[in-house]
DNA sequence: ACCTGAACACCGTTCAAGT
DNA sequence: ACCTGAACACCGTTCAAGT
């Protein structure tokens, strides 16, 4: 499913051309070079154009303002972590509840631990651009992904799986949010995943529908 | 205990004087309404000290940048917040495990929800402001006054309470603002606070140790 | 057709001049 | 002693001129 981007922040040209691809994916790069080395109010249309090899008037081209182009690089990065959960997802239909937990928990934590300065950047780049959109079908996607998944579960039901399903992800999601921004030592942040994975067992053994809650 | 607040962001002068205090709270008060009302990147020097009745000089009498302001007014609020945990924590020695994590819950829920436009527009004001002092210290503060309720705890001890406090924090604070940031309907927003409190309660349930644990 | 970069409007910050 | 706001440097964005 792909996302829907507000016509204000939209992309200005599709890369249809060859050439076009090569300088889009320069402006990226450059962009998050740039995020990285010098940090949001650092970030120049003109530092990001350097970098890139282009000029200004060029990026324009692209990119209606400077909001889109990091609008555009939220985007992308959404995307790889939710195919990720998709496909885990997929790949987990079937198993126990809680082997289906330690995979999303395992998921997301990855994707957003293997390149944590990317990660970081982007948690603050992601400010003051009306990325409501963009969370909004990020959850969209997610949210599908892992109910599919929990109705396949073999040795639990749950009275309300829609709620239930929205705390684990805002658990989740905002666990390791946090963790990331507390800039917790690597092994204390380790530890804390495993804790928060068993937490997330205990919740779904809890709430889970016991037999004597079977419809006659 | 207070905010150990690094040099470069820190405010130029304390208000000594009566009229200082009004003038600082002008400031303050401006630059809250100037953010609600307008958001981060109309947030101007010239806008708030128009607002809050000075010149922009004066403005840089208090603030030696734009930052700073933003630093001070994210520092006032987590001292609230942080104050409020505190007080609720005291309140709570010696209950029972289950009504202590309760209570945390609520406290911070209740701190962040009361006026939610407020904490989303500081959400996004602190970024890329060097928060790391501001969100060590509230974090030390949070940590030493659950940590102390939670070894009062009639009915639990626990192997290694630093860590399930530790994640029980990373748990609630990140859920609580991803729940903001999605913007949930508050019918549900309710339903997943209550669902956050239960998942507390059956971790620290499942960590507790068991009177087979105890030492002989 | 597409790219360039000087030019314009606006913002953060300073400091000489005012009280 | 403290306040003011014009002035300066810099950034986002445009668009006439170039290829």
């Amino acid at each position: 499913m792909a996302t829907t981007t507000p016509g204000h922040l939209a992309a200005r040209k599709k890369p249809l051309q060859a050439r076009s691809v090569v300088t889009l994916d320069a402006i990226f790069e450059a962009t998050i070079q740039v995020l990285l080395a010098q940090g949001l109010n650092r970030l120049t249309t003109t530092r990001v154009a350097d970098r890139a090899g282009v000029s200004v008037g060029t990026m324009y081209q692209y990119f209606p303002h400077k909001q889109a182009l990091l609008y555009a690089l939220n985007e992308r990065y959404l995307d790889m972590v939710a195919d990720r959960i998709e496909t885990a997802c997929s790949q987990h239909a079937g198993v126990p509840i809680a082997e289906m937990v330690d995979a999303l928990v395992n998921t997301y934590w990855a994707a957003k631990t293997e390149r944590s300065d990317v990660t970081r950047a982007l948690y603050r780049a992601a400010v003051e651009l009306d990325n409501d959109a963009l969370i909004a079908a990020f959850a969209q996607r997610v949210d599908t992904a892992t109910i599919a998944m929990f109705s396949t579960a073999p040795d639990a039901r749950f009275a309300d799986l829609p709620l239930v399903n929205t705390t684990l992800l805002a658990v989740i999601f905002g666990s390791v949010r946090n963790v990331f921004e507390r800039r917790l030592p690597a092994g204390l942040e380790n530890d804390v995943r495993d804790q928060l994975a068993q937490m997330c067992r205990s919740y779904l053994n809890q709430v889970a529908l016991t037999d004597a809650d079977a419809p006659s």
